[in-house]
DNA sequence: GCTTATCCGGAAAGCTTTTCCGTATAGTTA
DNA sequence: TAACTATACGGAAAAGCTTTCCGGATAAGC
């Protein structure tokens, strides 16, 4: 360890680091691969995600052996930014308010990314790492959450993080034809449930 | 229209009765592809199930025109075996019983049939009838259960039929490498909150 | 037993994912 | 700057799955 590889711990073998245009297409094809999910499901054939991106499917299928492969970066980058998001909501707002909004944030994310729901009860275990990562990522972003509101006195801790994370991942999960604030009102109803007095009639 | 057709109402212009062969296949298809669906998930090849049922593809595809058409008619089977049981618990036990009963029964499905939740969220157009189905047949089901709890004085009611019928469906889908434990936990907090008490401190 | 509408099986067509490899290029060294 | 090489690219071909098609079989009715 002697100066430009900052991490050559033990950890990666990683020779050198990525050629700059290898990294580009990884990029575009994240970004591609995003919309197109979007727009037409996690289903969508390959090719429209290489022809947005401006790639070869060689180019795809190298970056991401698996089709999962790419859902399953594209997922973990979501969730990447919704702990990101936590900071910053602590930073400027009073503990039960930083807590609601970064649901909310978390909820949004559920609901909209169709994708997300039809990964985690594929039953393909590709994806069974996702959870996890879910927990990790997500975990200590709302555990600090709920205790800062917890200590402000503005709520009772009575359900674990993880609970709480994974309750809401599944009530917010978007059913067909399904009333669409079904989610937000199952998880108000459990944070009710979690402020100081006694059940709201 | 003259006699032997005995059920010309006006309803159906079925002209004539299926095939007794023709029948029998769907049937034998039916619980081929119950048993891969359960082995190898809803996305084992159809010819696994053709070759299990002992008939050809085109057999398959004449009374499934499509993939999903299958799926579709083996959930809703499985589902009016879940609306079948109802009467017979609410006959044999007490009404909060009974619903306590008819619940687990209910979770057990939704938790060991993977292919309900992957076909939920998969975002294909083919299953959005199956939320409808669901209600159509467990709503009053779980609604005359519900009020005979409620009129017994075992529970109060404070959630329609229809939220927990949505609320067990979700929260008892199974994730990958979770607590097996967590979705009977989840609705054991549900109908605890139903009891007529205070939350059970 | 004969007729005919209905159904069957499996070959082939149509798509999608995944592999493969000759060609191109970023990064390096002189 | 020029040459060299490890790395990456593109797209054609292979592989696998779903869906279509149709000549041949057969149950149902007379």
């Amino acid at each position: 360890m002697s100066d430009n590889t900052a991490e050559s711990t033990a950890r990666e073998r990683a020779p050198r680091r990525m050629r700059t245009d290898a990294r580009r297409n990884v990029e575009a094809l994240l970004e591609a691969a995003k919309t197109v999910f979007s727009a037409a499901g996690v289903d969508a054939p390959a090719k429209e995600i290489t022809d947005l991106a401006g790639v070869g499917v060689g180019t795809l299928y190298r970056h991401f052996p698996q089709r999962s492969d790419l859902i399953k970066a594209v997922i973990e980058r979501e969730i990447d930014a919704c702990a990101d998001a936590a900071p910053a909501l602590a930073a400027a707002h009073e503990p039960g308010i930083a807590l609601a909004r970064w649901l909310d944030r978390f909820t949004a994310f559920v609901a909209t990314k169709r994708g997300f729901a039809a990964a985690l009860h594929s039953g393909d275990p590709a994806f069974d790492g996702l959870p996890g990562y879910l927990m990790q990522k997500l975990g200590p972003a709302l555990e600090s959450l709920l205790e800062a509101a917890t200590a402000s006195g503005e709520i009772q801790t009575r359900i674990s993080a993880q609970d709480l994370l994974y309750a809401v991942a599944k009530l917010c999960a978007p059913m067909p034809n399904e009333d669409p604030d079904y989610g937000r009102r199952m998880v108000a109803l459990l944070v009710d449930g979690l402020r100081s007095g006694e059940s709201p009639h």
